[in-house]
This record gives C-alpha cells, sequence and structure tokens, in this order.
DNA sequence: CATACGTGGAA
DNA sequence: TTTCCAAGTAT
C-alpha cells in the first residue's frame, strides 16, 4: 500500500486543490512565479490562509517583481506588513529580496541549498520553493505534513524529536515528476481533512493504510512538549497631541514589534503602573500577556526621534495591532 | 536543544 | 472565556 502513496495524494489533490491566490492549479501549463511563491511562504509562516490573502494582493500589486520590492523603502514594506505579525518576516524579506538583486543578479536561486542561505528562509521555505516553484524533489516538512505523517505511521515521538523519523518516512515517497504538488497536496490533506481535532478520516485517501485511523487517541498525534504558563507584564503608551498629529516613534530594529511604528511609552514591566489613563488593552502575545495603558502626555522627550503623524491616517501608519487596539478604544471612548 | 517572536479564528 | 494553534526562523 505504501508504495502507492503519492499517486493517492496526487489523485486527491487533482480533485480536491483548494485555489488559492498564489497558486497555480493542478494540470495547469501556467509557469509558477518564484517571487510569489516565496512571498507567500514567508507570509504562511505560523500564519492561515484566510490572514494571509489580503496582504498577498496588496503586496503583490505594491511590488509586482522581488526587484521591486529590493528598491522599496523599508517604512513602507513595514507598513504594508504591520498586522501580520511575527515583524522579523518583513525585516527578513527585504534583506531577501535584496540579496536576491545583488548576489543573484535578480532572479531566486533555485537549489535548496542557495535558498537555505537567504535571509528568513529556513528549512521549510528552501524546501517548499524548490519543489513548488523549481519542481526539485524537496522533502517538504511544515505542521501539517509533520501530523498527516505522525499519523499516518503511528510516529508517538514527541515532537521537536519526532520530525527525523517524519523526514526519514516521507522522503522515500517524494515523486520525482510532481514534487511540489505533493507538498501542497499533503498541506491541503492535513489542513482539510488530517486536522488537529475532528479530522475526517472517512473521505481521506490514505484511511487504508493510517495506522492511526480508528485510534481514540488520533487527536494526540503528533505528541507536542506541554505549554509554559504565559505571564502577564504591563505597560504605558504615551498620546501626545499637537494640531491634530499624534506623535510616534520607531521601535528597535530587534525584538518585540522590531522596526515598526508605535506610540512612545516605557519599558514593559511585571508591575501594574499606578497612574490612570485614558484606556487599556490586553493583548496576547505569544510568551507573555500584556496590559497596556494609553496616558494623556503634553510633550516628548527632547531626544526623541519621530513623527508628528495626521490622526485622520492613522491607517496609514503601520501600526502593529496592540497599538491599533488600544488607540481604537480611546477614541471609540472619547468619540 | 530551548526560547523569542504576533495575530485572529475556531471550539 | 480560555485554549489551541497556523505553509517557521533566528539565535
Amino acid at each position: 500500500m505504501v508504495r502507492d502513496f503519492a499517486p493517492r495524494v496526487l489523485a486527491w489533490y487533482d480533485a480536491s486543490a483548494r485555489v488559492l491566490p498564489w497558486r497555480i492549479a493542478p494540470g495547469s501549463d501556467a509557469v509558477p512565479d518564484p517571487y510569489r511563491i516565496w512571498l507567500a511562504e514567508v507570509m504562511l509562516q505560523q500564519t492561515t490562509v484566510a490572514a494571509v490573502a489580503g496582504y498577498f494582493a496588496r503586496f503583490t500589486e505594491c511590488w509586482p517583481t522581488v526587484a521591486d520590492l529590493a528598491a522599496a523603502e523599508d517604512a513602507d514594506v513595514m507598513a504594508a506588513w504591520a498586522g501580520l505579525g511575527y515583524y522579523a518576516r518583513a525585516r527578513n524579506l527585504l534583506a531577501c529580496a535584496r540579496a536576491v538583486v545583488a548576489e543573484h543578479g535578480g532572479r531566486f536561486p533555485e537549489s535548496e541549498a542557495a535558498l537555505r542561505a537567504l535571509p528568513g528562509i529556513g528549512d521549510y521555505t528552501a524546501a517548499s520553493v524548490a519543489a513548488i516553484a523549481f519542481g526539485r524533489p524537496a522533502v517538504v516538512v511544515d505542521a501539517n505534513i509533520e501530523r498527516v505523517m505522525a499519523r499516518h505511521r503511528l510516529i508517538a515521538t514527541p515532537l521537536p524529536l519526532a520530525k527525523r523519523e517524519i523526514r526519514a518516512a516521507l522522503m522515500p515517497l517524494v515523486p520525482q515528476d510532481r514534487p511540489g504538488d505533493f507538498a501542497q497536496a499533503l498541506m491541503d490533506l492535513g489542513a482539510t481533512i488530517c486536522t488537529p481535532r475532528s479530522p475526517v478520516c472517512a473521505i481521506c485517501p490514505l484511511m487504508a493504510d493510517c495506522r492511526a485511523r480508528g485510534r481514540p487517541d488520533i487527536e494526540r498525534l503528533p505528541v507536542k512538549p506541554p505549554k509554559k504558563a504565559k505571564p502577564r507584564r504591563h505597560g504605558l503608551a504615551h498620546w501626545i497631541v499637537r494640531e491634530e498629529r499624534v506623535w510616534l516613534v520607531r521601535r528597535p530594529g530587534k525584538g518585540m514589534l522590531g522596526g515598526m511604528r508605535a506610540l512612545p511609552g516605557g519599558d514593559w514591566t511585571d508591575t501594574r503602573p499606578t497612574e490612570s489613563g485614558v484606556a487599556e488593552v490586553n493583548h496576547g502575545f505569544t510568551h507573555f500577556d500584556l496590559t497596556l495603558k494609553l496616558v494623556h502626555r503634553e510633550s516628548h522627550d527632547a531626544a526623541a526621534e519621530g513623527e508628528w503623524w495626521p490622526i485622520s491616517d492613522l491607517d496609514a501608519a503601520g501600526l502593529p495591532t496592540l497599538y491599533r487596539k488600544l488607540i481604537d478604544k480611546m477614541l471609540e471612548r472619547d468619540g
């Protein structure tokens, strides 16, 4: 049965592939654009298809080619990424586009190794671009494929240790003729049938030889390490207004919300400020929860760099969601 | 190997 | 409301 693993997966994909803006439909003779494949793959890192769609449309309209993106202003790209999260991706996106232009003549390299050496491209993205854009028989392993394989082969080793087994199990199954479709097929399968909860095994093309099929503990696969409790931190943000404009700063290039426009304010600490504010939000980050309070200030530090931004045009500032939530709350209150 | 790094939707 | 977690990468 294992011998026809890829044919079953590909036949299912031919009939059931999701239609996505960055995808070339199976059977189409269109030529994939490595720039669009790469852009989508970076946006999709730890991010849902639904969240990415609008950003992908705006980016490809503003910057149709990798050369256009490489020539863009940092501030414009960071603002366009605002709200999508994991902002190191946007910084690396620009660095990668510029490296492709400066070091590869404006064309993405085709080998997995050369792709892997570019900023923001790790094991997964290097393999997926090699397979999808260039038809290379790379072994693509993302969270969907980990789940499909851990269940099909009943791999109970906890992640991330299981990654090696999963990769070894998948490698001999990759078809030489359609590696890109194979990878996308397994990801679609994981996203729509072999889901984390309530998998729809009855319509799965792999059900005949899936070792986890029918087991009550199928939802526990793949086994993941226990999560740690998230601490809560507190911070202040300053609302400084002059002539219908608000004072915005840019956060340092590394760390939380690195490189993004923001409201000025102090460090985030583990003690709640006593000062009363005009608005407050709770915002959940990956490894801590933040309570951020908005307070009025008359002026900013004399030495501070920043810009007076029209309050009526805050949408264009490209503020991270944390600050948008806080400002929206205050404006809603004050009218 | 462990940790830092966003956000929004689903159950 | 809380918890989970989604096409991961860098350090």
